[in-house]
DNA sequence: CAAATTTATTGATAAATATCAATCAGAAAT
DNA sequence: ATTTCTGATTGATATTTATCAATAAATTTG
């Protein structure tokens, strides 16, 4: 499965990646020293929790989905991640563990840098840690959208929110093919898959989205965001 | 309200605070500059949710709770922070506005910095600014503790991680006076000031948590642990 | 293509938790 | 000390959502 960095996808990763765009080339050789990359098939797992955190992972290609599990076998879907983002966890600088699972959702490529290879670039470019610490910001900022809607929110609310999640934040359209199971939206939105279902059978008979297997169609977004506004 | 800095706590904040270690005399210097101190009665609002982040915020006096309002006036608290914590939200480097709110619990102190200066300090000093991103780290750790909770636990789940944090990552004891109403313990488990108030009926009655108003002592950590694992 | 397997859907039911209303207890005020 | 007010507690009930079981549809496999 590992590759020589030769890619097309591999080579544009650099500089495709924004947090990237104040390093020199000096210092994206030096991250470059140490990255391979890899391909994975749909259910493969890229990261998972718990393992050792080695490296950073860059997304290349594919689709991809960040889970928590816990105790119990439970899993949440924090997000859903296309190319070209970088993926690197809150063990990074603390326990050096990984704390949640990235499995791909489609046929996906990674590249990996060494954490270390990683971290010498932080330390000697400043703004390159305010980019980093204002990317860590904007996913804190997402946390709190996801606890605010667990803590409060009933399913219609909860499901609105994670249409809306999609559609603005990972795939940028009205419509769109997710690569979600039930079983993944139901993950996503802290319900069960049933619970899912029943709410998106209420919309697509009141026109609000129509849906089919798992591709989405948003019709009333007017609708949808003031159903995740109020509950 | 505003004082001048001579008072003996936020005198003692910079070394206190240990992401301020990395600092130099001169840095130091350059955030204390724009330094100036105010107090706070129980219920008084030190920052307000969506207000403009123009300064970062250091408790250094009191206790006080963060936390996120929703849309129909649900609160959701995040976290119950003692002196010293430096006070940074997400809109830092973002979109610099607040994106909680938070609250006395008791008399309380904290020292304000610009977020200027800050940030000058943070571009010149990359020691700081990995420091920086551990912290940020910490609070996404804990954050998906929080998301894993609110997402599939039970109610007695919930309320046994949130005194388990409260014991632990914030009273430092097995037992404490939280200062916290019902309610406050509701908003910060995620359930209602009735439910919070039966389980812990429950559990004076088992012998694994009494409580008696605010006051909270945790008699048997080890069921705790697992009825807060388990659901 | 048919069989087998997985995933989606539906309906009935049960479980969990919120809501509401009433009462109680303690703190603060007069 | 009495009144007033706020927060805590309790019990009854309603609501929400999960669970379970049955079927249907879609996908994979032989």
């Amino acid at each position: 499965m590992t590759e020589t960095c030769q890619s097309t996808n591999c080579a544009d990763c650099n500089r495709k990646l924004s947090l990237f765009q104040s390093l020199t080339d000096g210092q994206l050789d030096k991250i470059n020293e140490s990255r391979f990359e890899i391909r994975f098939g749909a259910g493969e797992t890229l990261i998972k929790q718990g393992g050792p955190l080695t490296h950073i992972a860059c997304l290349t290609k594919g689709l991809v989905k960040i889970h928590i599990e816990n105790h119990g076998g439970d899993c949440f879907i924090m997000s859903v991640v296309r190319p070209m983002t970088l993926i690197i966890g809150p063990g990074f600088l603390r326990d050096n563990r990984h704390h949640y699972t990235v499995t791909a959702l489609t046929e996906s490529s990674a590249c990996f840098i060494q954490v270390e290879s990683f971290k010498k670039v932080l330390e000697e470019n400043s703004q390159f840690a305010l980019d980093m610490i204002a990317f860590l910001n904007k996913k804190i900022i997402r946390h709190y959208q996801n606890i605010g809607n667990l803590a409060h929110k009933h399913m219609q609310g909860k499901l609105a929110e994670t249409l809306i999640y999609l559609s603005e934040d990972v795939f940028q359209s009205q419509e769109f093919k997710s690569n979600l199971s039930r079983q993944d939206l139901a993950e996503l939105t802290g319900l069960t898959k049933e619970s899912v279902i029943r709410v998106l059978k209420e919309w697509k008979e009141e026109g609000i989205v129509d849906s089919n297997s798992d591709y989405f169609k948003i019709l009333n977004k007017d609708s949808l965001l003031k159903i995740g506004r109020n509950g």
